[in-house]
DNA sequence: CTATATACATAGCCAAGCTATACATCCACA
DNA sequence: TGTGGATGTATAGCTTGGCTATGTATATAG
């Protein structure tokens, strides 16, 4: 018998934080969530302009400008100039970036992998399907999260 | 076929990082992650010292000292002394702070309902599976965490 | 050609995380 | 019975990521 949604997304929201808190001390000294996720959303979108991705990454415009600079300091991302309209800048990953995101995620996952050891298989297939539904639901809520009407193109499937 | 464990672990710590700012979207103004967090832990395991609580909520000792004392300044927890040991502080939920915190959840899953709607039942299912996982595997990591110190190792169980 | 709207940048604040270090207390042992 | 090292917390000071408010440049409408 199932509980109440409700309860089961307080719980996941609870169950999150923890979780991220172990993952940020297990994988030492490769911090910096922020810049990661939004790589991850540029990635999943292509080349935007900032207000986009500020809309997609769910912070605010100013939060955008800060990351995107953190981004582009570390040659993870580019920004280019929009030919038809002077205000706003393109932001697009860089193989770079890409590698580097690659490369947290693996350091990431192997760090985290003992305490997931022996998980039964069925239990990981859980897991597996949980995330693609919350994949799901995230990039839903992305969709119509974005009031730049032109961002209405059918997200990628981010994999 | 179940992908690799080491994907699903990547693709679940991205998908949480993504969620966390939804969530933190939705429940606008309530925020404070830290705090709930802090106050979770401590509901599960009841008056504990600083270390001990630093240890199980992942973070050093430092933070947890500036956690306890926004707590202690919200009246949702307190600290008591150790009689047998005069530098330690017993950290313990206060019936305020418990409330908060069920407040907290109640909020945030309401603010994130909409997202979730329609969720197929066996989804939903699904999610609340996860949640018990990782739930227990997180649990279980606090159960070895660091007696103090250096990072926590996992000791593993089956490499 | 001016006025308003839009896209981004800047300023300035706060919370949460960290390391390094200081302080207070306990405990082992001569 | 001191006294030196261990242990538990606190303090200092830094960084990052988040926010609101506001400034600046460009576009567009009338």
């Amino acid at each position: 018998m199932s509980a109440d949604l409700h309860v089961i997304l307080g719980d996941l929201v609870s169950v999150n934080h923890r979780l991220t808190r172990v993952a940020a001390r297990a994988a030492r000294g490769t911090e910096s969530p922020a810049l990661w996720r939004t790589l991850s959303v540029l990635r999943s979108t292509g080349p935007i302009r900032l207000g986009e991705l500020a809309d997609l990454s769910r912070v605010s415009q100013p939060t955008a400008t800060k990351l995107v600079g953190g981004l582009v300091a570390r040659g993870w991302i580019e920004r280019t100039s929009d030919p038809d309209d002077a205000r706003v800048s393109l932001i697009a990953g860089t193989p770079a970036g890409e590698a580097a995101l690659a490369a947290w995620r693996t350091e990431l996952a192997a760090a985290l992998l003992p305490y997931f050891a022996g998980l039964p298989a069925g239990d990981v297939e859980t897991l597996e399907r949980a995330v693609a539904i919350l994949r799901d639901r995230v990039e839903a809520s992305e969709r119509t999260a974005a009031p730049h009407g032109l961002a209405a193109e059918p997200t990628v499937s981010a994999r």
